[in-house]
DNA sequence: AACTTACTAGCA
DNA sequence: GCTAGTAAGTTC
């Protein structure tokens, strides 16, 4: 008797022994997809394995073989079982995440499609990961563009990741440009995801172009990953399971020996750290340029006479605007106007106040007098005097309205301004001012004389311990938009951010990050791994989340240190209560398996549980 | 996840 | 003794 060991994309390991019926006993591999009944439903399951024996009693036959061909090639299933060990979810899920929509939900490919079953070439290439640290996109295309040629004339395939769909367009333009082929678009929406999957399963494409999830397309003999802006937080999935494109990228390469290029004028510090460790090649193209004006402005003074009226312009970005205005300049005005927590910081010296533990920063609650940290639950009475400087006082700032376009209409009566909030097609030939968030960045051909940057403070004082690394990503991603000069404008001038700015060396900035991180542990240093429990009755999910917590405590192993538990944020969201542990290790494999071990036995009626391991 | 079965409190 | 509502257990 043949037997399949088969999964499901639902959240239970398996795999599910079936009967391989007779008939189907020559066309049934591993990577088939199949129809089978599942307690009372039926469903689409993968096999993923093969056997003579099973030590299941009442074992059900398999009801239809749905493809001809087996639709996962033996380095799919490897590579999905690598992401379910690492990202703390079954084998079926990650096979599912893997597949276009349609056919996790068993459409059959039409007949007249030749799949072409698995190719036996085994290129002897080493596995290779660069990392290309350059401001300048079109440089880095350039290089891009030579390793995709060397990729296609050794007859391998390239799979290039782009954050998001325009950028894909554009990058699908630069290849037929330069190299005459019309690579596969893949990213999920599309409409043609189907066809455009089967153009590289067939091996009709050996190039495709796309967004997060096409990191798994289906491609024979692959030799060339790319990942442009590869900081971008987009490659991280926000639902289970939680995978970064550039961690499945790296399982990926090792399977099948292929090379991959990290391309980033503002590298996370992961991949810095990795750079920095020899890991992984480094090649630093493009520094700052030596034209380019960046000043920072202190303007902590500006706390103290802004009492009665809204003033947010230093005197000198105010005189910059007024100059660039007369020499007929456009201006861009950034504010970020996401982050409205409430901060608690010192007018004197403009130090934040920090949790002991995490070193983020306290947050401020009106309701209770308290300041709380959202890392460790960590509660402290605010103080009277600053702990840093002893004098001053503490002030609790939100962050204010954008009536900036308003107050630069009254300063610059005739100019023309504009503000953006949407991501509307704008025109910027009739402006001269130009207000707007950080949308303005992914917009690829727009450029101002000069750059003011408001109230960056709030992003860096999020809570969030990568608030410095996404600020500073910021930051890099505005220079960009200038061809002279930038003013930023900030409380907190010593930040290693805005002096690895100011002195034209992003290495300050980097290393003073990287300090920080090691002292906690922190990521690259370590692994992070977030469970979130959620339910509607807000008792049960604390309870539960206390209990669990407790059981976590109980079993811990080496390496692995249960940090935190307290409430989710925001704690309450469409009805559901969140409540969430973090805890840290030093392999994702181990705390997934960790977890794995420890959630399969814990009792959680009514509240669901998800992991994220290497939460951003 | 989606389902069945076991158990509980509330009621006449 | 009955049942609605929920907790717990199972899936090959």
């Amino acid at each position: 008797m043949l037997y399949a060991k088969i999964v499901l994309g639902i959240p239970v390991e398996g795999p599910f022994d079936y009967i391989v019926p007779e008939g189907l006993s020559e066309k049934i591999k591993a990577g088939s997809r199949v129809r089978v009944s599942f307690r009372t439903q039926q469903a689409v399951g993968y096999v993923v394995k093969l056997t003579k024996k099973s030590n299941i009693n009442n074992v059900k036959p398999i009801l239809a073989l749905i493809d001809e061909v087996p639709i996962l090639d033996k380095n799919i299933l490897s590579l999905t079982k690598g992401l379910s060990e690492y990202y703390c979810c079954s084998w079926g899920e990650a096979i599912e995440t893997a597949l276009p929509e349609v056919l996790r939900k068993g459409r059959k490919i039409s007949q007249n499609i030749n799949i072409i079953e698995e190719t036996s070439i085994r290129y002897d290439f080493r596995p290779e990961v660069t990392l290309l640290h350059d401001l300048d996109g079109d440089a880095r295309w350039e290089i891009y563009l030579k390793s995709i040629k060397e990729a296609l004339d050794s007859n391998r395939s390239i799979i290039v990741l782009l954050p998001d769909i325009s950028s894909v367009l554009r990058a699908k333009e630069k290849i037929y440009a330069h190299l005459g082929i019309i690579p596969a678009l893949l990213y999920r929406k599309q409409p043609q995801e189907l066809s455009e999957w089967l153009k590289l399963k067939s091996g009709q494409a050996k190039i495709v172009v796309g967004t997060r999830s096409s990191i798994f397309a289906p491609l024979n003999n692959l030799g060339l990953v790319i990942i442009d802006e590869e900081h971008d937080p987009v490659y991280k999935q926000d639902q289970v399971p939680h995978y970064h494109a550039r961690e499945v990228a790296y399982i990926r390469i090792k399977i099948e020996k292929a090379k991959l290029i990290l391309g980033s004028g503002r590298p996370s510090l992961e991949t810095f750290y990795s750079a920095k460790q020899d890991k992984i090649k480094y090649k630093f193209i493009s520094r700052i340029k030596d034209f380019l004006q960046i000043k920072i402005i202190d303007t902590g003074y500006l706390d103290k006479i802004s009492k009665q009226k809204n003033i947010f312009l230093s005197k000198y970005l105010e005189d910059s605007i007024a100059h660039t205005l007369n020499a007929q300049g456009k201006i861009l005005l950034f504010l970020n106007r996401k982050g409205f927590a409430t901060l608690a910081s010192c007018i004197s010296c403009g130090k934040s106040l920090r949790c002991p533990r995490c070193n983020v920063n306290l947050v401020y609650h009106f309701k209770d007098n308290i300041l709380n940290c959202h890392y460790c639950n960590f509660k402290m009475q605010p103080p009277q005097i600053c702990p840093n400087c002893n004098s001053g006082y503490i002030k609790y700032s939100g962050l204010g309205t954008e009536k900036i376009e308003s107050e630069l209409s009254r300063l610059f009566p005739q100019v023309r301004i504009k503000s953006l909030d949407s991501r509307k097609q704008i025109d910027f030939s009739d402006i001269d001012i130009f207000v707007s968030t950080q949308a303005i960045i992914k917009d690829p051909d727009c450029s101002f004389d000069l750059v003011g940057v408001l109230a960056i403070d709030n992003s860096l004082n999020r809570i969030d311990f990568r608030a410095s690394e996404k600020t500073f990503a910021l930051l890099i991603g505005l220079l960009k938009l200038t061809g002279k000069k930038m003013i930023i404008q900030t409380r907190l001038p010593g930040h290693s951010c805005f002096q690895a700015l100011e002195k034209k060396d992003m290495d300050i900035f980097y290393a003073e990050e990287l300090r920080q991180r090691k002292a906690l542990k922190f990521p690259p240093y370590g692994h992070l791994g977030l469970i979130k429990l959620r339910g509607i009755k807000e008792e049960r999910v604390k309870e539960a989340s206390s209990s669990l917590f407790d059981r976590l405590n109980r079993f811990k192993k080496r390496n692995i240190k249960i940090l935190s538990v307290n409430s989710g944020q925001p704690a309450k969201l469409r009805g559901n209560f969140y409540w969430q542990i973090l805890i840290r290790g030093k392999e994702p494999r181990n705390l997934s398996s960790f977890l794995k071990n420890h959630l399969k036995d814990f009792p959680h009626s009514g509240i669901i549980v998800t992991v994220d391991i290497d939460p951003v």
